[in-house]
DNA sequence: TACAATTTTCAGAAATTTCTGAAAGTTAAG
DNA sequence: CTTAACTTTCAGAAATTTCTGAAAATTGTA
């Protein structure tokens, strides 16, 4: 497998952007080589095209199936493992957002949770505490709100991220209009 | 400066959190305490807090200040410099998401924006570069999105945030409105 | 200007993360 | 069952990131 040097500048960027987006070097460089790459592509290939360890690959593939970002798929008459990145542009793009709200809020809504349960043993607490429900109001909110984004059809989405400031301009009719989208069953 | 049972849980998690979010574990640890504390605090105090050293909270504020997450104070009469979070949870939180949206995808469309300058070479090329236009029109509509997103004033911000499956609802109106958003100046 | 208080810098140390490659594990075919 | 093809695991090596603390730089005051 040979990639042009194009390809090659965008599976490394993406291993440089890696860490940034929630993964390593080398798991970006997979996922941006499956990404470009039409056919399906095997764990000795990956290793060749992007010069690591076999083993490497292995992990890295592993790490890229527990974020759904790749399929496997087999060749008849090959036993090897072929793997494709999971769906669209789209799809990877909605399934890292995902992900990512998974790992980013999730495990701070449940501990602030934990801490607010306690009754605050002194003013100093009471303050930091008031902080904290603050800290989870607002991460509750927009762990809400990314869901109901991900949820979305992509028609949908696609019409809200093109609305741009419009957005004010929609929000202003809610409610105002008869029979409203918050009225409406 | 001494920190309850529960601001020092807090601290410890945003440390542990701090990665991906984009900072490294003291600064993510200091961020916390800021914002949590009500009062300035000075380098050494949140070095004996965080039990870090002076030169590694030199460097943590920074990070902070590069990320615009802190405020410098003096108290008079002590030529200390003193640091608050700069502003409100939710001033920081959306400082914080301008930030990341730069980090994460600004480089991404700067180099994409290039590849796609260059004619394909090939069949192969050619495909490769449907794929990167397709990335590439993704990020840069989520960029200009997020963009409005953290320029939209807090009101507004908040009633789409709870809009929930309504916003579904609400985007039905648009252009079906006599003078609806879509038109409106 | 001189000095003391304070902050910043940065070389090397420590900690953490990533990577390799050999060995162990798995699986399909004969 | 045996074997060969393939994949996974994981201990230690390599690379990278973070942290320390002493020295250098900066700053306000007298």
């Amino acid at each position: 497998m040979k990639l042009s040097s194009q390809a090659q500048a965008f599976v490394l960027h993406f291993g440089e952007m890696g860490s940034r987006w929630g993964f390593n070097r080398t798991v970006g460089q997979m996922f941006a080589l499956l990404t470009i790459h039409p056919e399906p592509v095997n764990a000795d290939q990956l290793a060749q095209a992007l010069k690591i360890s076999r083993g490497n690959v292995s992990m890295g593939l592993k790490e890229l199936q527990a974020w759904r970002l790749v399929e496997l798929h087999h060749q008849p008459g090959d036993r090897k493992d072929y793997f494709t990145a999971a769906g669209s542009i789209w799809d990877l793009a909605r399934t890292v957002f995902e992900e990512r709200r998974k790992r980013e809020l999730d495990p701070t809504l449940t501990l602030l949770r934990q801490l607010l349960l306690n009754d605050p043993q002194d003013e100093q607490e009471a303050q930091a505490q008031e902080k904290m429900q603050e800290v989870y109001d607002l991460l509750e909110l927009l762990d809400q709100f990314a869901n109901t984004l991900s949820r979305l059809e992509q028609k949908d989405l696609l019409k809200l991220m093109k609305l741009g400031s419009g957005i004010s301009k929609l929000l202003e009719l809610k409610g105002k209009v008869k029979g409203g989208a918050s009225r409406a069953k």
